[in-house]
RNA sequence: GGGCGGCUAGCUCAGUGGGAGAGCGCUACAUUGACACUGUAGAGGUCAGAAGUUCAAUCCUUCUGCCGCCCA
């Protein structure tokens, strides 16, 4: 290995990094096969959409998977990182419905057939952007193992979950309650809808009794679904209305008779104390009615117009009729969108004397994440998931300790989100997905089989017929990633990847989706493969910006890291800036850029140290192997013994997924410790023997610590080094039982800084400029440390002459070393150090006198103290005799 | 309403029951055998407020205030 003199001074990502993952890929790096001779380590990858595109939001939860993978396979594990991506039902159907409207088309008019030929085609032209911006980024996953939510062996793992589980009992057909969205014309999961605060007003409105009293008045957000309105809620204990319980009030306008009931879900302060119950339109009313068996009437339709009372629940005719005769009086409505039937209706009311009052309010409304129309809770006709049985089983697995969470809070809020679990509504209105594997006969019987020929035998026997016609909707996207973790493994076949990685060991997500994916992976892993799906969920924080907003999910507040990062900083800088933020107790990181341009200055300096060391005369050695112990300099010792301190946090670090604090000791090390100290400390004479040898085997055992969180620029300096093997990610892990360790000399090197830091600050003070050598005097007896001596000659730029005196131990020795100044300058710099000194004995002094501290404090603690009085002391008697001296 | 997190230097954040830290920014100086994408030195903080526990609290407990998130 010879110097290269022609590296460049300055490292260019651009450069490298295309042409080293290039590499990676050619090598085949990244593949594994099933290996039982190795403990596996698997992380399955959260699909991203296909619609997705990179933003910083991927960046923090993607990077610590790659990270952990790559540190992992350096361990000698069998180590996969297993990509894919998600068919985001909702979210590519809103993409290429817009799209298909630019040529004037509409998904009715298109028609399935062709309208899942078009999402084909965008998924092949457009879905493939977000693992470019992988790539871009340095990411390692098995492309090989590549699936998709839609691919065959994946969809036929979710026909035969469906299909076992409505075997079960566990999938039923119902009409609940749901969020749907009018503009998508589906229902929504309740991760897609987003709250959002609005201005709006609380109408009061008066019923009055039945009787011909005054009734009440209520307050209403919603003025235009009072047409449903089936009671009127209070309190139980309120006061106010305690009379009025078991009455009926008169709905204005319509004048229907509706009774007024108590029920403790009603606040007393908000609006008047007294609600309107419409249960097919709002959650809390739903319950509400449900509990006091009240009649459901629909009075929105599923395009958000005011329809005549519909009948979605299962209410006899009796409980109808009297709904039913109210049409001709809502007939005005019927037809109007239900934003102008709310004008519309309050301009009745108020006409009718009605409106008692009009506030303005401010609410929280609930908006598709999709298409931003306001979610309608309607009644409807859906399939469901019963939750309970699966809940119980997920729950008992975290309480047993078999599934953990980092940071542990969160496993808090997984158990206390499955001990509140709904049933799980997996029916939507889309096309992109999976169909239900659902047929109707004529005569509406159910058949759930997993094909259609299937379907039509068991019609055939059961039913007598072969007439069917399929079930239209697709199901949640959350049902086939609620299998990712053994769909990709070839489940339901025995696969060998399955035997040998599942459970994975660790899943990395953020916290928002605790409940619709871990949880449900946990259910489903545990029910069809019998085993938890993974031991470990990693959650990354959110990202926001500085101005504290959310990163993920509006577009126009996140920064690209593929336009706004990689081209300035590198993947590298991207990727250590983005960790180095990461802090385990905070759920929050606030993105600041400074940390990636710091860690592409960082990149640039470790590429100085390599040019140095390459082009240091006595050239690189042949291996990554040090000189023999006593050969070794005291500035050796020292920086070797800080490398394995640096590899222990490092691994300790990775291990306990504190990317932040890894990234700390790595900038650490590499800029202060190594580059900072030791390469200056090479520069004296004396050094010239092992110092090759020592960078050499510092930098290469550096560079494969730093390797998971910055790929490039370490393989790049590794390769230039002297190293064993093709690349370095498949090196091993640096070993710290191959770093030698000398405390005692690094100790010693320690004081050697404090003391060359002191000199600085004198040099500083004194106005000697930086070009110029300093004085300084070292005592006689420290003239055997001819190490440590050269070391402060050149890391202070002085010039050595010796004074008589000096004893104790070789700290105390290199500590007695003194700068030589003109007297006055120095006379008034020891006035100072000893004022400083001496609060400092006064403090420990007193501190010591005070009995209660010595007989209760920790012996180690007290012991210390003890041991910082007498250096103060001896520091103080050392600077009182030289301030004595200057009087000569 | 219930739960959770945060408040430390101008900014973004580490940290610890026993002498307050980093980076950036700022000030001054410097082209010293790799590095100006650099180096050296410096200024800058009642560790949100109050009470308690303790020999000792920025750290533990409680309360208050402000900021944010989740669930209902």
């Amino acid at each position: 290995m010879t110097a290269r003199p022609d590296l460049p001074k300055i490292y260019d990502p651009a450069e490298v990094e295309p042409r080293l993952y290039a590499r990676s890929l050619e090598m085949g790096v990244f593949h594994e096969e099933p290996d039982p001779a190795r403990p596996p380590f698997i992380i399955s990858m959260p699909p991203p959409n296909i619609t997705g595109r990179a933003h910083l939001g991927t960046g923090s939860t993607f990077t610590p998977q790659d990270v952990l993978t790559r540190y992992h396979r350096m361990l000698g594990e069998n180590a996969d990182w297993l990509p894919g991506q998600d068919h985001a039902a909702i979210a590519t159907e809103a993409v290429l419905v817009r799209e298909i409207a630019k040529e004037g088309l509409t998904r009715a008019g298109l028609g399935r057939e062709k309208f899942l030929a078009r999402a084909w085609e965008w998924r092949e032209q457009y879905g493939g952007a977000i693992n470019e911006a992988f790539r871009v980024l340095g990411f390692g996953p098995d492309w090989a193992r590549e699936r998709f939510t839609l691919d065959p062996g994946l969809s036929a793992a979710v026909i035969k979950v469906f299909v076992d589980l409505y075997d079960d009992g566990l999938i039923y057909r119902g009409t609940r309650l749901v969020n749907w969205d009018p503009v998508a014309q589906s229902t929504l999961s309740d991760a897609e809808v987003e709250d959002e605060e609005r201005d709006t007003f609380l109408w009061h409105i008066r019923y009055r009794g039945e009787d011909g009293g005054d009734g009440l008045v209520i307050a209403t957000t919603r003025p235009e679904t009072y047409l449903a309105d089936v009671a009127v809620a209070v309190h139980p204990n309120d006061e106010r209305y305690a009379h009025l319980i078991g009455t009926n009030v008169v709905l204005p306008i319509v004048e229907r008779a509706i009774p007024v009931i108590a029920d403790d879900a009603v606040e007393p302060e908000f609006g008047t104390g007294a609600v309107k119950v419409t249960p097919a339109h709002d959650q809390t009313d739903y319950e509400i009615g449900r509990r006091h068996d009240l009649p459901m009437p629909t009075v929105i339709d599923f395009d958000g117009r005011i329809a005549a009372p519909l009948w979605r629940y299962d209410e006899g005719p009796e409980r109808r009729a009297p709904i039913d005769a109210q049409a001709e009086k809502m007939a005005p409505y019927v037809g109007l969108d239900r934003f102008e039937a709310r004008s519309l209706i309050v301009d009745d009311l108020r006409v009718r004397g009605a409106l008692v009052e009009v506030k303005p309010y401010r609410t929280k409304l609930p908006l598709s994440s999709r298409t931003h129309a306001v979610i309608e809770p309607l009644l409807s006709l859906q399939w469901w998931v019963k939750t309970q049985p699966l809940a119980e089983p997920a729950l008992a697995a975290y309480r047993a300790g078999r599934i953990t969470f980092v940071p542990e809070r969160f496993g808090r809020t997984y158990a206390a989100m499955l001990e509140n679990i709904r049933d799980w509504n997996i029916s939507r209105q889309v096309w992109w997905g999976h169909q239900l594997p659902v047929w109707y006969t004529p005569a509406d019987d159910v058949i759930v089989a997993h094909s259609e020929d299937q379907a039509k035998r068991v019609a055939r026997e059961r039913y007598g017929t072969d007439e069917l016609r399929r079930d239209p909707d697709t199901l949640d996207t959350w049902f086939s990633s609620g299998l990712w973790p053994f769909s990709i493994l070839g489940w339901p076949e025995r696969t060998p990847e399955l035997e040998h990685w599942y459970p994975n060991q660790v899943m990395v997500t953020s916290r928002d989706i605790i409940f619709l994916w871990v949880a449900r992976m946990v259910m489903l892993g545990l029910r069809f493969v019998g085993e938890i799906p993974f031991s470990t969920v990693f959650i990354t924080p959110l990202v926001f910006d500085l101005h504290g907003r959310k990163m993920s999910k509006s577009l126009d507040a996140a920064i690209d890291p593929m336009t706004d990062l990689v081209p300035k900083y590198g993947a590298d800088g991207t990727r250590f800036g983005v960790l180095r933020q990461m802090r385990l107790d905070s759920q929050e990181l606030r993105f600041d850029e400074r940390y990636c341009d710091e860690a592409k200055r960082f990149a640039t300096k470790l590429w100085n140290a390599l040019r140095y060391t390459s082009a240091l005369p006595e050239g690189l050695p042949d291996a990554a192997v040090l000189p023999a112990a006593e050969k070794l300099t005291l500035a050796d010792k020292w920086i070797l013994t800080e490398l394995r301190g640096c590899v222990e946090a490092v691994t300790r670090a990775y291990d306990g997924f504190a990317f932040g604090v890894a990234a700390d000791a790595l900038l650490q090390f590499g800029w202060y410790t190594l580059c900072d100290w030791y390469v200056e400390a090479t520069k004296s004479t004396g050094q010239q023997e092992t110092r090759a040898a020592v960078l050499s085997f510092v930098l290469n055992a550096f560079a494969r610590a730093m390797h998971p969180i910055a790929p490039f620029v370490t393989e790049e300096i590794w390769l230039a080094l002297p190293h064993d093997g093709a690349t370095i990610v498949t090196a091993s892990w640096p070993d710290v039982a191959e770093i030698p360790s000398f405390p005692a000399e690094a100790d010693l090197f320690r004081s050697v800084i404090e003391k060359v830091e002191q000199l600085r600050n004198a040099r500083s003070e004194w106005g000697i400029a930086p070009k110029d050598w300093m004085r300084v005097e070292i005592p006689a007896t420290l003239e055997g440390e001819r190490d440590a001596v050269e070391a402060i000659a050149t890391l202070a730029r002085a010039r050595v002459t010796t004074y008589a005196g000096g004893d104790g131990g070789a700290r105390e020795r290199i500590l007695a070393v003194r700068g030589v100044a003109d007297t006055a300058q120095l006379r008034e710099r020891y006035v100072r150090e000893i004022a400083r000194l001496e609060s400092e004995v006064a403090r420990s002094e007193k501190k010591l006198a005070n009995d209660a501290f010595v007989a209760k404090a920790s012996p180690e603690v007290v012991d210390g103290e003890r041991v910082k009085l007498t250096e103060y002391r001896r520091e103080l008697e050392r600077s009182r005799a030289a301030l004595e001296a200057l009087h000569d």
